[in-house]
DNA sequence: GCTTTTTTGTCACCTGGGTGACACATAGGC
DNA sequence: GCCTATGTGTCACCCAGGTGACAAAAAAGC
């Protein structure tokens, strides 16, 4: 009833996919592809879960989604016929940051990611792996915070922005998480999008909850706490 | 006054970067590295600018940001010591998305992104960048999107995000760029975090502007005079 | 120490956008 | 072609968070 494309060099090119690579690698890479139907709506992997693909968005439009704290749905975005999506595979160990479905019934090449580098590129893959991770891997984390920072009020967005900062900057302390910076509410403000004085606010609010406290200018969070408060689940690392 | 920092492999190994590489491929690194201080607020490269250097922070605290439409700025992230940044200059011709500037006082090691690639990876700068390009590049635009999101009124968040689906399922047509795929209100308010009924006042207004305008369930937008409602700068291609 | 500047805390007031509800239009399914 | 689903248009009402204004507290200069 589907028929199924034909997925040659010359169906790559017209896709604008792989471009610049040689004939010749694409080819390889083709004999390696497993290419399957997806029908509309059917998920093709959760968040969180291992990745060990990476996809070539041959017909259709596929969606990458994302579950918010209150249970919604963010739709973060829609890939294109001829898009590579999945690529958390090309880094070493990482999980699916967004989930993905079919939009509309799709067809959707397959490869291992370790088969896409060495085939495109004339590199081991632990090594480009860690390369990515060392160089991209950081705006991955920041994409990540924006995706989350649509659909949470202004306190889960600081809870958030926090807790990359602790990441970033803290240090341990009998009392918690130091943060080795002095940072103003002003610069909390611009750094989650919101003014000043609501800062001032949820910040005292805070402080109030024992998620975090002031030492002179000094910050000391409570990471448990404050992911609490942005609504992630309790640890991950 | 101010004292220069000894930058050896020690202190890179310290610092947690390039963990994955050899003492020998830091050195070579470390040997083609221009050492820089940075005072604090001193802008180190502008948004919209060619990149050339990548950039490792040793110490201090930098700052990415980005001006939105009303013309504020928005706090992207802080950089700590031992991250990478700049990394823009790994992908071929593309222009910096941030702009960088000293939060604190900071001391910054300087390469070329070819040398930085040609040491720790075994491969061709230009095979690299383009691989880069084909698997991050999107990422990189999302990202450049949502940041965007930050301090934008929701029909601002309307026009990027119809901006971005005009880039990836455009086509052209007479009477505009028309998209290939059949939007419901409820996506499009999925896509940009609002609630169906502000987008369907949102989209009714643009197309009483003759901003966008719809055949059937087919949209056909108005790239240019999107722009002017996101508040980007006509065009830039 | 004292002075100046920067930050913090707290108001009162306004507004963009969320919510629920419901009528109407459209488009598949059969 | 009819029926049911799903999408659109438009209300009235509410609330989180923006704005401006100003006093109090901390820091930074000197």
């Amino acid at each position: 009833m589907v028929r199924t494309p034909i997925l040659n060099v010359a169906t790559v090119r017209r896709l604008k996919a792989f471009s610049w690579a040689t004939d010749r690698q694409v080819e390889r890479l083709l004999s390696h592809m497993r290419l399957q139907y997806v029908e509309k709506r059917t998920v093709l992997f959760n968040e969180g879960v291992p990745s060990d693909s990476l996809y070539l968005l041959v017909s259709g439009v596929a969606k990458l989604s994302l579950r918010s704290p209150d249970d919604e749905r963010v739709l973060v975005s829609l890939v294109a016929p001829g898009e590579l999506f999945g690529i958390t595979s090309l880094m070493p160990g990482m999980h699916r940051a967004f989930r993905s479905e079919a939009f509309s019934d799709c067809w959707v090449g397959a490869v291992r990611p370790e088969v896409f580098v060495t085939t495109l590129l004339d590199c081991p893959f632990a090594e480009f792996s860690a390369m990515m991770e060392g160089t991209v891997g950081r705006w991955f984390a920041l994409l990540y915070r924006y995706t989350r920072f649509q659909s949470s009020s202004l306190r889960q967005k600081l809870a958030l922005a926090l807790l990359e900062l602790a990441r970033k900057f803290g240090v341990r302390d009998a009392r918690g998480t130091l943060l080795i910076l002095r940072l103003t509410h002003e610069d909390l403000a611009d750094l989650v999008g919101a003014s000043r004085q609501k800062v001032t606010e949820h910040m005292k609010e805070l402080e109030r909850r024992q998620v975090l406290l002031r030492d002179r200018r000094k910050l000391i969070v409570h990471p448990d706490r404050l992911r609490e408060t942005a609504g992630l689940p309790p640890d991950e690392k």
